[in-house]
DNA sequence: TATTGACTTAGACTAGACTCTAAGTGATAA
DNA sequence: TTATCACTTAGAGTCTAGTCTAAGTCAATA
């Protein structure tokens, strides 16, 4: 799969997937004998699962750290563990967070709408 | 109320309580005799307000965009109104997101619990 | 054959949101 | 009175995560 079809896929640009195979998150791609990358399979797979973390915010630094302990083998299982489930943690707490945020806003929608609105912002 | 005290009650760092001053999304926070801030109660108001939409993700420049309405006067009701309803969206999107890919992370450590792990990353 | 278009690289640039520095002022403690 | 400390300003620097540029290669089409 070339890297535009990849970058359709899944709704990124050419720019973001060099930029990510050049951080070690993704690859290193195959290349073609006229030197262009040819995503695999399991590319594809770890471009998915990045491209989902990412979108929960979960940063490049802790993605790069999972992949290379994914990449160090077997004995580092308990560790990617751990380090999945600290994530979890955060991402719990960060959805905690918005949803917050959230009722917040539609409470203050809320006045908007009945008229009702208080003194500040 | 003088910066140290707000940055403690919202916990966050007198710079940043000067940078949110400077691109007006808080103030102008009148000063003492001798220069120094003090906040009052409608500062903290807003403060509070704008760490909140801020800890959810929305950006300085749609808050500023809200602020900027809103001192605007009663003119801006609902297209302030209309702004947050935005928002509002955004945000309703965001969290589904993230709890799609907290879905995904949940499963992938139920794997490595059981030991039934798959075969990429 | 010439040009077009998609790719390649290294490396510079950007946006957003702070965060830090330097130089200075004013109030208090020793 | 001198030192310390918290504050002030303008403006520079940092970090993250891309995004863009320039210069070049390759395959296909006019």
């Amino acid at each position: 799969m070339t890297i535009k079809e990849v970058a359709e896929k899944f709704d990124m640009t050419n720019d973001t997937l060099r930029y990510y195979e050049k951080v070690g998150l993704v690859g290193p791609v195959k290349k073609n004998s006229s030197g262009m990358r040819d995503y695999s399979e399991s590319d594809l797979k770890r471009i998915e699962f990045i491209k989902c973390m990412r979108s929960a915010g979960i940063s490049i630094e802790v993605l790069k750290k999972y992949v290379d302990l994914y990449d160090e083998g077997e004995n580092t299982k308990l560790e990617r563990q751990h380090l999945l489930e600290e994530e979890q943690d955060k991402l719990e707490e960060k959805i905690k967070t918005m949803t917050e945020a959230l009722d917040k806003l539609k409470y203050k929608i809320e006045l908007y709408k009945t008229n009702k609105l208080d003194e500040y912002l």
